[in-house]
DNA sequence: GTTGTTCGAACGAACGTTCGCTCGATAATC
DNA sequence: GATTATCGAGCGAACGTTCGTTCGAACAAC
């Protein structure tokens, strides 16, 4: 079933055991695979997984139809492909811009920070991964699960620590709390224009303030920063 | 296009024009509608809409394929009806719990409290009206579009009433506040499950609380009620 | 006898995928 | 250095299946 090793793909600077020599054939590999990607995700994004043709994935990257099926040897596979990689990437940049920094509330800005900013440089791929979830099946499905799961408890903990360092005798269920912040941004992909809309900073900024007082309950979130 | 009236279905009170006296065969009809609109509401909320085959939806609804389609000349019409009905349906049931609330904090928690209800009252339906709402296409479309115009509206509104009268000099984005409440809310569709997790009231009074406490950045919501 | 319901059977179109082939570039052989 | 073998990359054409939809006959009710 996982005939195409995905870990090769964003695993570029990896220790490579056999296949170097041929570096130009490899890269080019790569690249094309790339670019077919991108074609797909765009028109995955516009159209939906189901409506989204194979052969007008082809067109939209300029390969034929049956040229694709050498970089994939199937139409879930290419989804599970965009998908896996943009939640990795997703969750590297997330502990990426986390390093270095301690305090709690400061953690979570960073978080829906990060999290927006990469959603408003990547808007196709994030509205094919937000919307495309349970498009794939059995194991595929699981491997994007594990990586999701990984990045839940990243955000889960971060905002287990702010409850635990300021709680005020509310009753939260963390949980849901965490999940109502995955909501509020995920459902970013159904009516933000970037062109229209507000800077992602900004929107960011409010996302942060709200959920924090919303969690607090008071303003003293602001003296952390 | 528009030649299977939807207004007929929920309007079930109105001034009645024509149709009264064959009551029996009339309302027969309208009942096989309603049954085979809920078969294909599970098989969709299951399945995704392009997955949904009319054959999967006849075989739910315990009708046969060409049966289907004395009731509506289409698919996209069945998925029409759905959300049409599903969309007036909530905004109905918020409008009459908001009747005599004037408080514009009350009126939030009210508001919340009441999609949340109708939500886990109706899972599927909100499923299919929150995931699909790109599956439709021209008049149709404009047509659920112009309801959830009127649902946003409603909400808008309390949103601003809320921040005119507890504004602390905050600067919010309405517009944004109000969709990453919408976000918040209809995200649920993804990760609530109604025999695992808390009852759907208590989740809205958690969602309430948070929104609210984000809107004013401190505590003083709770001397509303 | 008309009208409203239901259905089996079939339609053309579109789908994901496969097959057999071609084309260059590289490797091997002499 | 010329010739041959090997292989990845790519494509046109077709495969079998499934899709939404239609048609005409059958049956029921009044």
């Amino acid at each position: 079933m996982i005939s195409n090793k995905p870990e090769r793909v964003f695993e570029s600077i990896e220790a490579d055991h056999d296949t170097r020599r041929s570096t130009d054939s490899r890269e080019s590999f790569d690249d094309r695979l790339n670019h077919i990607l991108e074609a797909a995700t765009g028109v995955i994004a516009r159209v939906g997984y189901e409506r989204a043709s194979m052969r007008a994935v082809a067109k939209a990257a300029g390969v034929s139809l049956a040229g694709m099926y050498h970089y994939f040897d199937s139409k879930e596979r290419m989804l599970f492909l965009i998908q896996f990689r943009t939640f990795n990437a997703l969750l590297n940049n997330l502990k990426e811009k986390l390093q270095g920094v301690g305090e709690p509330v400061e953690q979570l800005r960073v978080m829906i920070r990060s999290h927006l900013g990469y959603f408003a440089a990547n808007m196709a791929a994030l509205k094919v991964c937000s919307h495309e979830l349970d498009s794939l099946t059995g194991g595929a499905y699981d491997e994007t699960r594990r990586v999701r799961l990984d990045y839940y408890n990243v955000c889960r903990s971060i905002v287990d620590r702010v409850l635990d360092a300021h709680a005020r005798g509310r009753t939260i269920d963390r949980h849901v709390a965490t999940m109502s912040m995955f909501g509020m941004l995920n459902w970013l992909y159904r009516w933000y224009d970037p062109k229209r809309g507000r800077a992602p900073t900004a929107i960011a900024n409010q996302f942060a303030d709200q959920f924090l007082y919303g969690l607090l309950g008071k303003r003293e979130a602001e003296d952390a920063t």
